[in-house]
DNA sequence: ACAATTTGACCACT
DNA sequence: AGTGGTCAAATTGT
């Protein structure tokens, strides 16, 4: 118990450096040596928690089924717990329910256990009435009304889902605490976007195009009317910003897998000059609760510029689910197809 | 006319 | 019974 109180207490500080840095690094006059300060101290503050956690583990696990945590530079492994059945197919439920319209076995509460979460920042002031493009297509289903929530959560699917039968969702839910948040919770995986290769490998380093454009959310444009691939590009093209924000780490509604560590070795990708994800443009972003990631406080977004609709924040992750194992211990992560 | 969104109703789950 | 997720008719936009 006093590790775990240790442990939000380390990852509360690193939240509160990384607060200050992104201050620093919004005023001009601070100089390179107060950053390089805070940098440090945020690096050790979460090589102490992940150390902490480690420990944790060790004492927890027998031998076999110990799981390092990684260093701050070292592979990222995701810690999620308590899950729904893995030997399920990702999409098994949706397309169950899709395509199979008896009523009784359709209307069965979604299962579905793939899904993970990111959390999108809109310029305040801006028009939110929901999120930014993502580089898909979505279609809103619905809209509800959520207990304790103030605003109202949207519903959408894939717009292709009748013509490909992509069974991808989205629920996007605007954050109580910070309205110009938007927590996006993404579900199943785009079988439309594989062939046309959305989070493609041949898109430009979105790094080069960080600079500038605010984001303009125009919730009556379409964002059904050009592909995502050259949405994608446009994107690029116009020119990306990146928004960093703290993330309410301690928000644990999601489980989708269980008990399990989702290993990948995200730094080492970050820093390739080759990865070019337009949706999370290498910075870690997405969050699998309930401890969502070893960098739990902070949510990096690149925003591109609107080009659409409807609700969708951003540039969105496309997440290749396929390519996870479970062995019934630990949920791994291949993402070197991902990441190329 | 067609497509997308809205919204009340329905259903499954807890 | 309460809640979240989805359906589908009605409405709105292009």
């Amino acid at each position: 118990m006093g590790d775990s109180k240790n442990l939000i207490d380390e990852l509360l500080h690193g939240l509160e450096l990384a607060r200050q840095l992104q201050i620093y690094l919004n005023v001009s006059s601070s100089s390179n040596e107060t950053r390089e300060i805070l940098i440090q101290k945020i690096i050790s503050t979460f090589e102490k928690a992940l150390e902490m956690v480690n420990r944790k583990r060790h004492v927890n696990m027998g031998e076999s089924s110990k799981q390092q945590y990684p260093s701050a530079s070292g592979t990222l492994a995701i810690r999620i717990s308590d899950s729904p059945p893995l030997s399920c197919s990702p999409r098994s439920e949706d397309s169950d329910r899709d395509f199979n319209r008896d009523h009784n076995a359709s209307r069965k509460r979604n299962t579905l256990p793939i899904r993970w979460t990111k959390h999108i920042r809109v310029e305040p002031g801006m028009a939110m009435e929901g999120p930014l493009d993502d580089g898909y297509s979505w279609r809103k289903y619905g809209q509800k009304d959520i207990l304790g929530a103030m605003h109202p959560r949207g519903y959408y699917r894939c717009t292709h889902r009748n013509v490909l039968g992509c069974l991808a969702t989205k629920q996007v839910q605007r954050s109580d605490e910070d309205p110009t948040i938007f927590e996006i919770t993404y579900r199943g995986n785009h079988t439309c976007t594989i062939a046309s290769n959305v989070v493609g490998p041949t898109l430009n380093n979105p790094f080069q195009t960080q600079e500038t454009n605010i984001v303009n959310t125009n919730p009556q444009s379409l964002d059904q009317q050009k592909p995502p691939n050259e949405q994608l590009l446009n994107n690029l093209r116009t020119g990306l910003r990146v928004q960093t924000e703290n993330l309410d780490f301690q928000n644990q509604s999601f489980v989708p897998f269980g008990n399990h560590v989702l290993e990948s070795s995200f730094a080492e990708n970050f820093n390739s000059p080759s990865y070019v994800s337009p949706a999370n443009s290498g910075i870690s972003h997405f969050s699998m609760s309930p401890t969502p990631s070893v960098f739990p406080n902070m949510a990096s977004e690149i925003i591109p510029p609107a080009t659409s609709a409807a609700n969708t924040p951003t540039a969105s992750m496309e997440f290749p689910f396929d390519q996870f194992e479970f062995d019934g211990q630990n949920f791994t992560f291949h993402n070197s197809r991902f990441f190329s």
